[in-house]
DNA sequence: CATAAGCTTTACCCCCATGGGAAGGTCAAG
DNA sequence: CTTGACCTTCCCATGGGGGTAAAGCTTATG
């Protein structure tokens, strides 16, 4: 056990001293060490302070961003509308509007792919439904790839 | 107009002359000639013969070969799964049941990829109806982020 | 025959979001 | 001091493509 991870309890909700170190703010917020690093490369934290052996120190706000991040991730916006979203919530001048706009076009993503999705899927299921499963060749799914009956 | 291309109108179902160029097999199959290169070389075409100066030629049977690959491709099927459905095909001592396996399988990654996307619209349509949308900065949509209500 | 246009070849780099691993520096405990 | 956990940066891989460039081949035209 190292003293740079957090001391208390696994996956405790608050770290005993802040700054903490990358595994601590990994634990914390949800977001491999990897990730971390590569968030920061693209800008979506801006600059995480340095010790004098170029350890990356985490403070409470960072992690809490952090915690910001891997929701909007878990909804599935990409990182280039989060670190927009990451944007406004820290800019006090923001309008609800301009969150609910990439809300908004996130949301009609998800429908695009929602639906050809299901698309993909009713052409699959008509064909599993004639498609005997025993264990001869003859193969309707095979048939209708080769040459689609339409 | 290169002889190379089909000869009859755009787009035409069948080749002139065979075997064919990259360029005519692409869009005889629809699938890029870059990907076509690509498919070769993870092995879904087996060896493509080649002229004296080392210009793929395609088979009638290649590209029919092609567009089997490409509606397979249309349903979502991964190139794993694609290569085993060639395969397959290719077999006269196959079963229906190895088909139908992978057919469901795929089909069963289809719902749960569209269940975790529905997933994510839940909530994101939860936190869009509650957004006001208007000049001020307060916003539910950033305040969940931050601080999830449950 | 010569040249230009258009095709093909290979070999790179890029996208998304994430993971693995190497090579080397740093730190606390035994 | 050694061990081993942790950190750093960098490269490579995934899937399913996109593009770009330099070079070579083929065909049509002058």
């Amino acid at each position: 056990m190292s003293t740079l991870r957090a001391s208390a309890g696994p996956e405790e909700p608050t770290a005993s001293h802040w700054p903490v170190a990358i595994g601590v703010a990994a634990g914390l917020s949800g977001i491999s060490p990897k990730m971390l690093r590569h968030y920061e490369s693209l800008g979506l934290l801006g600059q995480v302070r340095r010790t004098g052996s170029n350890y990356r120190q985490y403070t409470e706000a960072d992690v809490h961003t952090l915690r910001f991040i891997r929701r909007a991730r878990d909804m599935g916006f990409s990182l280039e509308a989060i670190a927009e979203l990451v944007g406004l919530w820290h800019n006090r001048r923001r309008s609800s509007a301009q969150v609910k706009q990439i809300a908004q076009r996130h949301h009609d993503e998800l429908t695009q792919r929602i639906e050809a999705l299901q698309s993909m899927q009713r052409s699959l299921k008509a064909l599993l439904c004639c498609c005997p499963g025993d264990d001869r060749p003859d193969c309707p799914i095979l048939d209708d790839l080769a040459e689609p009956s339409r």
